[in-house]
DNA sequence: CTTAACCTTGACGTACGCGTTAGATTAGGG
DNA sequence: CCCTAATCTAACGCGTACGTCAAGGTTAAG
């Protein structure tokens, strides 16, 4: 049995830990072929690979995986809306590697402007759903005092009929 | 042009207003072919039918439908899980109506119970994605202030810069 | 009674989000 | 060097949630 896994592929000196598709898979609950589909569909950025042509992974990757998951199973987003979401995330990512380089002070604050905007894009539709749901629970809450109150009724007529 | 649609359908003296499939796919916003299939699947119990065969909806459908839409487009449930759903409710709706009947205390008990444990169960639901959501809207806050200082820090640059 | 608007039941088509082989290649312990 | 687990690409399959004809039947205004 050569049972092989080096799962952080040595981390020499302190470089990344990088680590091949089955530990990402395990780690996040998914597979790999939804890991290959994700990079695909361009939610996954292509990861490095190794010179066989196996795939490294960050643990950047891992923690937008983890991502995608939520938005997807707890928000109900399809894989377009998260990869726009995502995409702003690259934008961020993006504007903090520049941001000590010597771009024009007018254009790093356009960046800024449009990373903004389109994270207060995101905060209205997380709050248009936060709103539904809260509305969602009070309905759901007065059921179950109406549920309640039955139940009391119940033992009432119960006691009288013993009566 | 024999132009038709009677839309209410005579509401003869007091009697439910009913509506045809048009009407509800209008109203709702979904399509006829939609409406249909929620039938199919049993998110809508078959509706009365005019002597033709066609369909006649009630305004407890069109609530219904609107229900189907908030749990589909908003939470990202599947038509499975919200069958579920509304199963929960047609229970919940044998109960009123067999609220004042002779059955047996103890069997109503268990009936309401029941139904009290699956609003229960959607309770939690709900609960966890709110959570979820109120955890996505805290990041989001936080990035937002991140930008804003980043613009503030840009502007100081800017006034180092003119003098 | 005509006719336009509306409805009916199939039945096939489609976009999304992966699952599932199949066949070849690579990695690394013994 | 060999053996086997792990990974690779390519391609077809599948369940969900409808869209989209096709070929008619029904309703109500004129």
């Amino acid at each position: 049995m050569a049972s092989r896994r080096t799962q952080t592929l040595e981390p020499e000196s302190q470089e990344q830990a990088y680590l091949q598709i089955g530990e990402v898979a395990e780690r996040t609950g998914v597979t790999q072929r939804t890991l290959r589909f994700y990079e695909e569909r361009g939610l996954l950025k292509p990861p490095s690979r190794l010179d066989g042509g196996f795939r490294l992974y960050s643990e950047d990757d891992v923690r937008r995986v983890e991502q995608i998951k939520r938005l997807q199973s707890l928000l109900g987003f399809t894989l377009a809306e998260i990869k726009e979401m995502v995409e702003a995330d690259e934008v961020k990512m993006q504007i903090r590697a520049s941001y000590r380089k010597d771009a024009a002070i007018s254009e790093r604050r356009a960046k800024l402007l449009r990373a903004k905007e389109v994270t207060a894009g995101q905060m209205a539709v997380i709050e248009q759903k936060l709103a539904a749901l809260q509305e969602m629970k009070a309905n759901l809450a007065e059921k179950l005092g109406h549920y309640d109150s039955w139940l009391e009724s119940l033992a009432e007529q119960e006691r009288a009929q013993r009566a």
